[in-house]
DNA sequence: TAGGCCATCTGGTCCT
DNA sequence: AGGACCAGATGGCCTA
């Protein structure tokens, strides 16, 4: 026998206060279409919760395990933000976000790699050349190797443009090696940091 | 309608 | 004992 919904979801106090059915719940939106899942109070239980300190625990540790990932993805729409921009509705989902980062990152080091090898100018002309990634469709930001992509054996490719002149170097990537952070990496970040920026980030 | 993505609940495990 | 973390289960929403 399925649990007797009493209350409103007006009438909800603190989700602590509550017990959290919230697969008896019906799905609320909240600005810009997100999903809102308030609790439902079950009389039942919350008596049961009350009386019984388990239950009363198990509510409190719902709680925090909701917080804790409510703070996820809080970090994942940071990290969202200072990823470079997408188009408005192409929202990455969460594997997305790492993966893109992963890339992000690899990418950008190995610019500053390739900067640092004496390629300067080549990296200059390189950079200016990089298309706004903005244009570029955000299935193609994602991958799930950035090694795959810079040998160019992965299908969904990112940061085209840049592993193609990437490429056409010696590209430690392809020796299966992890990127590592390259010690020159900080003193171009100082010597070329703003070029860097105003390519990047639009 | 199936599949992807997500939020939430839950019990187990580890740590302080 | 209680909190943090994790993985599995479940159900809702959305889209192709």
């Amino acid at each position: 026998m399925s649990p007797k919904l009493i209350c409103a979801t007006t009438e909800l106090r603190t989700s602590v206060d509550a017990v959290a059915l919230s697969r008896f719940s019906p799905a609320l939106k909240g600005a810009g279409g997100k999903l809102l899942r308030k609790p439902l109070l079950v009389v039942g239980e919350e008596v049961r919760a009350v009386k019984h300190p388990r239950g009363r625990r198990r509510m409190k540790a719902n709680d925090r395990e909701r917080h804790r990932m409510h703070n996820l993805n809080s970090a994942l729409d940071a990290l969202r933000s200072i990823l470079p921009a997408l188009p408005e509705d192409a929202k990455l989902t969460k594997i997305e976000t790492l993966r893109f980062a992963r890339n992000y990152i690899w990418a950008l080091t190995e610019t500053l790699r390739m900067a640092a090898d004496g390629h300067t100018q080549e990296f200059m002309s390189v950079a200016s050349e990089l298309n706004s990634p903005a244009s570029v469709l955000s299935a193609e930001w994602d991958s799930a190797s950035p090694a795959e992509s810079a040998c160019g054996t992965s299908a969904d490719l990112h940061l085209r443009n840049f592993h193609t002149h990437v490429n056409e170097r010696s590209c430690s990537m392809c020796a299966g090696d992890e990127p590592t952070p390259h010690p020159v990496t900080f003193y171009f970040t100082s010597l070329c940091g703003e070029q860097l920026r105003n390519t990047w980030h639009y």
